[in-house]
DNA sequence: TTAATTTAGATGTATATACATGTATTGGTA
DNA sequence: TACCAATACATGTATATACATCTAAATTAA
């Protein structure tokens, strides 16, 4: 990472591991981003559909998805507007309340997540180079790090 | 992070380890963003400045500053440009060589600066909760995860 | 039942991200 | 020297992020 950010000085090793966070972030998104241009996906387009997966072939609202984005400020009606053009999920008015917008997969978009998900995967198993046990470590710490959540 | 984006179900470890890196990243950036918010500077403006500092009062060209970046794709000209408007940085031409541009900072942005860069320390102290030495751990696990960094 | 408040999501704006292209300058090569 | 490739940065485009505002519908209160 001090390669990386041409910085071998920092306040502390917290301080460096914030840093560090955010690099790995950066990383991470980026090769993940790569992996799926191929198939005309963005990584938050790839995650709408992968939480809609998960209810599927249920619908949900615009807000269930937002809670369950990693970026919480995710602007999910616009993703959803760029998917609904691909043809990839179908919108409609909820009949339970009609401000509600419900949203679903399309044969389409459940075909194509089933591909990049197989993709997706296998890039976290090859790119991210921890054992279960490290990776176990990593979690508890990262959980700890962020004790003072709001 | 389960509760945070309402998934119990993991793959493995190391595939959680993922997203909460992720999630974490994001995390840090809000908080942070939302403190340099009173100073009208995004987080991406403060790091160029930060940047700049480290130089300081010697130039820097844009390339020089772009590959300190934590985020490698950000776009430097822009980010200055916003800079610039606010008197914060002053842009010039390379005498060297005529095609790089120079940015150094104005006396109110090394003034913001050190007042935004008390502020962002402390945060990053109060806000990451692990000691010393989990912070160096963290900081081990996330080389190790990283080593097939292109 | 009407009025006020809250909620859901669409939409607007500024900035950033990711990437492609354009322009000027420099350095290498024939 | 003249030409060509590479470099530095500016600029354009699509999408995302962060946040504010707007509209319609539902809920609560008067």
């Amino acid at each position: 990472m001090e390669q990386a950010i041409q910085s071998t000085k920092f306040k502390n090793e917290t301080h460096k591991a914030g840093l560090n966070i955010l690099y790995t972030a950066w990383w991470l998104k980026t090769s993940f981003s790569q992996a799926l241009k191929e198939y005309g996906l963005t990584h938050e387009q790839y995650n709408v559909l992968r939480i809609l997966k998960g209810k599927h072939p249920e619908q949900m609202c615009v807000r269930d998805i937002a809670c369950r984005m990693i970026e919480k400020s995710s602007n999910v009606p616009r993703i959803v507007d760029r998917l609904e053009i691909k043809k990839l999920v179908k919108r409609s008015v909820s009949s339970f309340d009609k401000r509600e917008t419900m949203i679903q997969l399309t044969a389409a978009g459940l075909l194509l997540l089933e591909v990049t998900t197989k993709k997706a995967d296998e890039l976290f198993d090859i790119q991210l180079c921890v054992t279960d046990e490290e990776a176990k470590l990593l979690n508890e710490l990262l959980e700890k790090l962020r004790q003072k959540e709001v």
